[in-house]
RNA sequence: GGAAGCGUGGCCGAGCGGUUGAAGGCAACAGUCUUGAAAACUGUCAUGGGGCGACCCAUCAAGAGUUCGAAUCUCUUCGCUUCCUCCA
């Protein structure tokens, strides 16, 4: 969400913002609705200012003055009654197209209209070149015994998976690695919540819309409510969150920080829900795209000033680099152009690791700069060195999701004879620190 | 499962139909005094919105209602506490 002084000032930038993000919004109505809005809530505040002084007047008035007072005060009411409705249809209406307005994007951000206009940045690590005939995760998961799709359909549906023997110590240590890496530069760790109400994913962009919608918003709402303490079944809507990011960030919400606590960073390690509603027949087959999997994510509150955010964002992709650097995989980083950027983002980068089998790069990461639009919505302030309050800008970085390294793991490192190296700074969160792991048969 | 309460500013706490946006205290901040500190004293001290401004409006958990007027009365929702019981 942006402000709307700040909108109505830079009209011709967010236009031009929605324009190149592909998305449809109708600012000139918006504008309009903001002067309707505006008039009548003057009008209303008129209306109450004079209820105040007749309910000022009416005690100490005597009962001859007290008839008249009485009448106007009536009538005063009346008026507000027809008012009162009509500002709520307005800022309704409103505020329904506020929550559209998309960021606008940095400088250097490309300019595209979709995932194929992202721009490549940079690319380290050998593509590795095999003198045998290799085997996706698929095989290399069936043939070592750690993966088990067939078994994850029979139980959890379509996408569903288990990770077995070594591979799920592999996962845990993954996550261990990736953990403990952000907590020696600094980050402190959380384990946040999965399961959330509807105001953190709202705060973080989730719900495209006010409301979630199940059609479009990649969430998976959870049926039944909680149950009260008198076991009755609560009404407020839980959902599962598909990335540690909103629990953690709307641990802040309606808050007012000091400057002096900023930049807090955060690493927090969570199961991730997503429906990929939208990847309808995308990536069917193997690991690759899944609806939940367990991930290390980073974030970020800082100061409002968008020359450090810029350069805390890249701080935060050079931690992604790192981590891929350190597990050995090949690599590429992606500028996000303007047409694959949501509608909060000011910058963004992808990362992408090298997975044989796709003979290709594979999404494996994700950093994000949403400036203030974020905190906008969760209401995060802080109060600046000379007493001002102002939203605090919020980033985002996945560190280290699980099942995608797996997939770049496995093919990157399978060996003639089968087996799969295990990265050096894995080892140590490997049960005996075991480096290899080979076929079962 | 049974019973009784309670939600007021950063915190504690008064108010229980009309100059109450809200007494009092604590904390905080600024100043006086002091070599410095403490103490004492003086002052400032909720948030959001509107207006160039004097200033105006809203907010006492949230929502709805009664009333000319609600922190105060009614209803609903949410959150919390205590006691008994049960379970461990």
């Amino acid at each position: 969400m942006l402000d709307i002084k700040f909108i109505r000032e830079n009209k011709e930038k967010i236009a031009d913002a929605a324009e190149k993000k592909g998305i449809d919004l109708n600012l000139v109505e918006l504008l309009e609705l903001d002067k309707k809005r505006l008039s009548q809530l003057q009008y209303i505040e008129e209306l109450q200012a004079e209820k105040n002084k007749l309910n000022e007047l009416l005690p100490k008035a005597d009962a001859e003055e007290k008839i008249v007072l009485l009448e106007q005060a009536k009538a005063v009411k009346e008026k507000l009654a027809t008012a009162e409705p009509e500002f709520k249809i307005i800022k309704d209406a409103f505020d329904e197209l506020m929550v559209k307005v998309p960021n606008i994007i940095s400088g250097d951000t490309p300019i595209g209209k979709s995932d194929e206009d992202n721009v490549e940045i940079e690319r380290n690590g050998e593509i590795p070149k095999f003198d045998f005939e290799i085997k996706d995760h698929v095989q290399l998961g069936k043939d070592l015994d750690i993966l088990d799709l067939e078994k994850g359909t029979k139980v959890a549906g379509f996408r569903g998976y288990y990770m077995k023997n070594e591979g799920a110590s592999l996962m845990m240590a993954l996550m261990m690695y990736a953990m403990n890496k952000l907590i020696e530069k600094g980050y402190s760790p959380m384990i946040p919540p999965t399961l959330v109400k509807g105001s953190a994913l709202f705060g973080t962009g989730y719900f495209k819309g006010k409301e979630y919608d199940s059609s479009v918003d990649e969430v998976y709402e959870v049926a039944s409510g909680d149950k009260e303490a008198d076991g009755k079944s609560s009404k407020e809507k839980k959902f599962l969150v598909g990335t540690a990011e909103p629990s953690l960030l709307a641990y802040y919400s309606d808050e007012v920080l000091k400057e002096e606590q900023l930049p807090i960073k955060i690493v927090g390690y969570s199961q991730c829900y997503r429906s990929e509603i939208g990847s309808y027949g995308k990536d069917t087959k193997g690991f690759y795209r899944v609806h939940e999997f367990m991930k290390v994510e980073q974030v970020v509150l800082m100061a409002a000033n968008e020359e450090e955010s810029i350069k805390m964002h890249d701080d935060m992709l050079e931690i992604s680099k790192e981590v891929h650097a350190e597990l050995g995989l090949p690599y590429r980083v992606l500028k996000i152009c303007s047409g694959d950027m949501s509608a909060g983002k000011f910058r963004a980068y992808d990362i992408e690791a090298w997975m044989p089998s796709r003979d290709n790069f594979g999404e494996t990461g994700s950093a994000s700069n949403f400036l203030d639009w974020q905190a906008r919505r969760l209401n995060v302030k802080y109060v600046d060195k000379n007493g001002d309050k102002k939203h605090v800008y919020m980033l985002n970085n996945t560190v280290l999701p699980s099942p995608r390294p797996f997939i770049a793991i496995l093919e990157n490192f399978q060996q003639a004879d089968g087996s799969v190296l295990i990265p050096e700074v894995l080892r140590k969160y490997m049960p005996g620190g075991v480096g290899k792991i080979t076929p079962k048969v």
